[in-house]
DNA sequence: CTGAAAGCGCTTACAG
DNA sequence: CTGAAAGCGCTTACAG
């Protein structure tokens, strides 16, 4: 391993003037500055992220929490993380978690590490870990989740108003018999979903059911199935997201109900596989590019200063007509 | 934050003494280790990893990366290789990149963090990437792909012998007219496929039509559209990839072609919308817990010890036999 | 088994 | 602008 004394040595010069040509902001001569790269570029030399981030006590990793992978919007959003952090020298750290509260020890590793920043994109907080990013100050992102206690920033897609938004379409559409079909009932997202939905349609006195799931696609195949076999069929569907609208429209599908003739079928995320033909899937489209660059501009202002400051923060997105609907 | 020399005076021993209470292999005695303990939780602390790393030489972070993350296997692949390598206390530094061939500077920042070992999941490398991994004696797995030069241990399905099994299977299902429908064109997987699929046919004098395409699902829609609209309808297609056979199938089935009736249809991974009702694909598994722990075993033994140590290890998979054969 | 001390590869005041 | 030196929080010979 070629160290900064190596090149130092090679270019004739002090260790210190090899650190300075690559920390940012130190100042060096010209001369010196090319004796050096020159040197270090004979001898393949690299700085040691390792050694930098001992004495400012924090690294340039972003950690990243993810529970639900198996749902393609986050794959996407990893995606879109990762390219944006790269460019502004940041790396990666990944962590799957199966749980929907994030316990001490799914994110010990990350503390471990010194990570500069943290999103955690579709889980909630167990308190112990609460205290932990407060009392090590390490800046922290929900990402399309809120919690309770306001006490994190939050990045999510304006769920009220989206929601709002989809029972006027549905009503606009004629529908007077409707059924919601939830997420993960503690979920921030499927509650707030559930909340302007049903606002709504109260308001104008539309009849309205409600179904649990857990935001997949056999969730929503299973409990479609289960309202089939009921013969239970609505004049219209709003399913919290769109893997399981999929699995809604496959059970459909399967009994040969006619859509949108019979009834609809409105997810929530635009994943990929909602414009797929055999689903064309009428949906609303979170806006990632939006969300993610909210949480990076946030995290590295927290990073350069931190400050504690929390604050939930919601994007518009839009509806996506498609033949579903 | 509290460091061993906080812990020490705390309880009374030397900075030496706390850090063999964590240091895996040294001994204390169990007085000592207690004090410690206790010490260490009153405080709240916790060894600093990049101080551990910066003496040792190297982290306890596995670099994975990933080009096809649109593909729902490689979630899976990822969500496995994080859990099992939590269980061994390491960490998963991910690293998304465009390029089929990794560059030099995507993979920059895991040697920037020293990292332990690296997956490359489906992607091949350039020969400056090739050396950097050599010169810094950093233990590579490719996973899913080979290279020609044979430089480094990979982990495959036997696509060989699979593709094989699937020619016989249609030969036996009485198929004499097949299209084989390729991943990208330059991919050690698509060409293996081809190349086992391709010798059995011939063997039996069936005939054989190739058509290139990109492992997207968009991609196979596309190419079965073009043969629709040349009506050159085979009776059975074999694709590189499950995600390109869904689009396959969906373009069939927008133009009424009754499957398996008219023409059969198999392709390969076994992902999880293979098995979802509407598709209900034929496929081959790949066996993503075995091809892991084949990884994870290799990379752990040359972290112990790097050796250099070269081979193409190729586990089997087996036919899933669903309902569009 | 334990402590004092050197050292990992850097950054960063401090003089000059 | 540059160099010598201290120090980040650990591990690891070396004595005892």
């Amino acid at each position: 391993m070629i160290t900064a004394m190596d090149v130092a040595k090679h270019a004739g010069v002090s260790q210190s003037s090899v650190s300075r040509v690559y920390f940012e902001g130190a100042t060096v001569s010209a001369k010196t500055r090319e004796k050096v790269l020159a040197a270090a570029k004979e001898l393949g030399y690299r700085p040691n992220e390792l050694a930098r981030s001992l004495i400012t006590n924090r690294t340039k990793i972003i950690g990243i929490v993810m529970k639900g992978i198996q749902n393609p919007f986050y794959p996407q959003v990893l995606k879109q993380f990762t390219t944006t952090f790269k460019s502004l020298g940041y790396s990666i750290m990944f962590v799957y978690t199966n749980n929907d509260e994030i316990q001490k020890e799914d994110i010990d590793t990350l503390f471990n590490y010194n990570v500069a920043g943290v999103i955690i994109t579709d889980a909630s907080l167990s308190l112990n870990a609460i205290e932990d990013f407060k009392k090590y100050k390490i800046p922290l992102v929900l990402f399309n989740r809120k919690i309770a206690s306001n006490d994190f920033y939050s990045v999510c897609c304006n769920n009220l108003g989206a929601s709002k938004e989809i029972a006027h379409y549905l009503i606009d559409k004629g529908s007077t018999d409707i059924i919601y079909i939830a997420g993960n009932q503690n979920t921030s997202t499927s509650k707030e979903r559930e909340q302007g939905f049903t606002e709504v349609l109260k308001k104008s006195n539309i009849s309205l059911d409600i179904f649990g799931s857990d935001y997949t696609y056999e969730g929503g195949y299973r409990i479609a199935q289960q309202l089939i076999n009921e013969t239970r069929i609505p004049d219209a569907f709003f399913v919290a997201n769109d893997i399981m609208a999929l699995g809604v429209l496959d059970a459909l599908r399967e009994s040969s109900i006619s859509i949108p003739k019979v009834t609809k079928v409105i997810g929530f995320d635009n994943i990929e596989m909602a414009s797929w033909p055999p689903y064309s899937l009428t949906t609303w489209a979170q806006p990632i590019n939006e969300m993610v660059d909210q949480t990076v501009v946030y995290l590295m202002s927290e990073i350069e200063e931190y400050t504690g400051f929390a604050e939930n923060v919601e994007v518009n997105g839009v509806l996506v007509e498609r033949k579903t609907t």
